[in-house]
DNA sequence: ATTGGAATGTTTTTT
DNA sequence: ACATTCCAAT
């Protein structure tokens, strides 16, 4: 619906009635540069929302000339719903979403000015590793001297801060720096020439194609004249550049971010596009809001209290009406094992006490890999749940196999998905005749598909009659399948490619778990695609099904399919509970090493990340936060001893309650444990806190966990002591378990290679 | 060219 | 523990 054909318009007093006044002056700010500095729970989203419908309702904008950039594809989603709500009839034209959905839809728009096909394809992590490994293999540089996931790392890092490859390559320091300059350039080549963007492109690529073509980058300052950004913490230099390039005549830019919430440095995020806010722009204002509606004190304090101890912040503090409510409890556990049991235990006993229900209770953690005990407990628990994160569907390797045909079908230059499916499932084109048309194309200068076409007319590529009519074959089926497309039904069609492939027949007829799973993912694959049929406009997306398929699909997130309705348990890392909140927040895992991770303890930057994660973490809560840590954890299939984190230690004493967990079995293991640590002089600063409450395991069988030796950790840069050659420093670890071999440099300059097993090491 | 077993890497977080 | 990759045997 167009904005002229408003009837009822909202009055203003309706949108700003309900608002706090930090809150209204922050919506009724239309004009120029505004930086909002929301904590936790302060309402942003509220703001954000009803800034936009004040714009359109009272100020008359269009919605074509508003741009607001969200975190996830869900938030955007959501925020268009609760404008549509607010004022009452639906808009159509407003452009909402991720900085890539976004910008993605732009490139898609202009493709053809910088040298690209409408029907490009994205390329995943993974696949732009892939494309980064042939690359590597090309130019004859070692990927074992050079990890392909390191120069990966390297290149993504060099783009988003816009270095190009020649600029790389002046600047590199290290010998790695040069050959990741030299693997930049040929990796940018080879994306161009499979018609594909990876995901720092998205940013990146509108930039350059604004910068060359003026009239481009006028015709979308004109259309984004109020620019909103969410979470501007979490923005790169990238996307800096590209919203001050957009803002740059109107002024008209309203970010919203809280510094303590910046959580995603390891992604080229940088904190100082909030900090330097004020530098990048002149007469801006600035809105402060600090109330928060979501969290008890108790909650707030705890949170504050622990991030409180970052030095590099904005003062900001953040307070409530809400009553003090329940203490934040911690929950010492004895094993990880037992830690799950506790969790699951106390939403158990919640649901039954306090008639809570499933979609109460979040379950959060640092890295993925902590679900997997949490589940079983779960399970056995009979509990609904939903795990987000984790190995996303998308990103299976079947699904990534579907996926291929389909990216191959919609764009013919997409090397990654040609190399991927050519010979899966398997059709007798092996390594050797891959390799033979690879170099003949190279020798050639033209695309491989370009002489897939012309075979078998293909002078001096020496193969037998056998692998011409296997490629013809295959080459003949995928362009049947372009051709078939827009002549039946989307689903319809999928389907009996699949079919034709082999893929669905080669899960069906292996017995296996493994085969039965991935046969079932793509069946709910193909349900996921009827859905989208269901719902596609043909109109207003004004592109063929597959490509709109297709592109969605590589921008979807978990977190963006997560159904807050249903009524189950959630489990998902700290990272991607941003912007979540839930009644009763157990965090897990709280362990030296753990969280704060191990290899960010070093640099006080990392730290200090990690601490806004616990914050982010712990204000997810409304009205409970329980806290858990256990003394011994499975790592990488080792049990090891932990300590508990030290942002528990930095919570002030009268806001916790204390509690411990042990199961029966591990009671004396415990104890004679903590006689062994005593001895160690190694004191926990909590040992003579007060322990109020202890929970007994009462039947559960512990499973032998106990039985198992207490190994140590073995890293880089550790100090260790031999009984013969005296101290040193680990610096190199190869092989695990028994065959675990270190190399140590000794304090005398000698390099020796010990066997783990045999050695007796102590670690100092 | 395909297969199976061994070796090796991976777990930090994600658009 | 798990998955992918490597390598040798067929």
């Amino acid at each position: 619906m167009d904005i002229a054909n408003i009837t009822n318009t909202v009055p203003t007093d309706d949108l700003l009635s309900d608002l706090n006044e930090s809150q209204r002056q922050a919506v009724t700010a239309t004009e120029g540069p505004v930086l909002i500095l929301a904590g936790a729970g302060s309402g942003k989203t509220k703001v954000l929302t009803r800034r936009i419908a004040y714009l359109i309702a009272e100020k008359k904008v269009s919605p074509f000339h508003i741009l607001a950039v969200t975190f996830t594809n869900k938030a955007a989603g959501e925020m268009a719903e609760r404008i549509e709500y607010l004022i009452g009839h639906s808009v159509k034209r407003l452009w909402i979403g991720t900085f890539h959905s976004i910008f993605g839809r732009i490139l898609r728009l202009e493709a053809d000015k910088i040298g690209y096909k409408k029907n490009y394809t994205i390329y995943d992590t993974d696949d732009s590793a892939a494309l980064i490994k042939t690359a590597m293999e090309h130019l004859k540089i070692s990927t074992e001297l050079y990890p392909v996931n390191q120069i990966r790392a390297r290149i993504s890092s060099a783009k988003n801060r816009l270095i190009t490859p020649a600029q790389y390559q002046q600047q590199a320091e290290s010998p790695v720096d040069a050959k990741a300059a030299v693997i930049y350039e040929e990796y940018e080549k080879r994306l161009k020439s499979a018609n594909a963007f990876d995901f720092d492109d998205l940013i990146v690529k509108p930039i350059l194609l604004f910068e060359n073509h003026p009239d481009v980058l006028g015709f979308y300052q004109n259309a984004f004249r109020y620019i909103h950004v969410d979470e501007y913490q979490d923005t790169n230099h990238a996307q800096y550049r590209l919203i001050r390039m957009l803002a740059k005549d109107h002024q008209n830019i309203c970010v919203v971010g809280d510094d303590d919430q910046s959580i995603y440095g390891w992604r080229n995020a940088d904190i100082t596009n909030i900090l330097h806010f004020e530098r990048d722009y002149s007469s801006i204002r600035i809105f402060k809001l600090e109330q928060n509606y979501r969290s008890t004190k108790n909650i707030l304090q705890v949170a504050s209290q622990v991030v409180r101890n970052n030095k590099y912040r904005k003062h900001k503090t953040l307070w409530t009406e809400k009553e003090k409510g329940e203490p934040v409890v911690v929950i010492d556990c004895d094993s990880d094992k037992q830690e799950a049991r506790a969790v699951v235990e106390a939403i158990t006993e919640s649901i039954h006490e306090e008639k809570r229900s499933f979609s109460d209770f979040a379950i959060l953690y640092r890295t993925n890999a902590q679900s997997r005990l949490i589940e079983e407990q779960l399970r056995t628990a009979v509990i609904p749940y939903v795990i987000v994160g984790g190995l996303r569907f998308y990103e299976r390797k079947e699904i990534k196999d579907v996926l291929a045909y389909l990216r191959l079908i919609n764009n013919p230059a997409d090397q990654v998905s040609l190399e991927r499916i050519i010979n899966f499932p398997t059709r007798g084109i092996g390594k050797t005749t891959l390799d033979k048309i690879k170099n003949y194309a190279e020798r050639l200068r033209q695309p491989m598909y370009a002489v897939l076409d012309r075979i078998p007319l293909t002078n001096g590529l020496d193969l037998s009659p056998r692998t011409v009519q296997l490629l013809r074959d295959f080459n003949l089926m995928i362009a049947k399948y372009r051709e078939l497309k827009d002549q039946m039904l989307f689903t319809e069609w999928v389907r009996i490619l699949l079919e034709e492939t082999g893929i669905i027949k080669l899960y069906r007829q292996e017995n296996t778990i493994d085969a039965l799973n991935r046969y079932e993912n793509i069946m709910e694959f193909l349900n996921a695609i009827h859905d989208y049929t269901l719902r596609f406009d043909a109109e207003a997306a004004q592109e063929d099904i597959l490509s709109a398929f297709l592109k969605e699909v590589s921008l979807v997130t978990d977190i963006d399919e997560w159904n807050d309705k249903k009524n189950t348990v959630t489990l998902m890392t700290v990272h991607s509970s941003k912007g979540l909140e839930f009644p009763v927040v157990s965090m897990v895992g709280l362990e030296e090493g753990l969280f704060p991770l191990e290899n960010a303890t070093e640099d006080i930057k990392e730290l200090e990340e990690e601490r806004r994660l616990f914050y982010v973490g712990a204000t997810r809560a409304q009205k409970r936060l329980r806290l858990y840590f256990a003394r011994k954890r499975m790592r990488y299939n080792t049990l090891y001893n932990a300590t508990p984190s030290r942002f528990i230690n930095e919570i002030p004493e009268d806001l916790i309650e204390w509690q411990q967990s042990v199961s029966n079995e591990q009671q004396s293991f415990f104890n004679d444990y903590r006689r062994k640590q005593a001895r160690a002089k190694t004191q926990f600063p909590y040992t003579d806190r007060p322990i109020k409450k202890t929970i007994r395991e009462k039947s559960n069988v512990y499973d032998g966990d106990d039985t198992r030796a207490i190994k140590t950790a073995f890293r880089v840069g550790q100090r260790v002591e031999h009984p013969s050659f005296g101290s040193g420093t680990i610096i190199q670890t190869e092989g695990r378990g028994d065959k675990q071999k270190l190399t140590v440099q000794f304090l005398n300059g000698d390099e020796k290679k010990l066997i783990v097993k045999y050695a007796n090491l102590i670690v100092r």
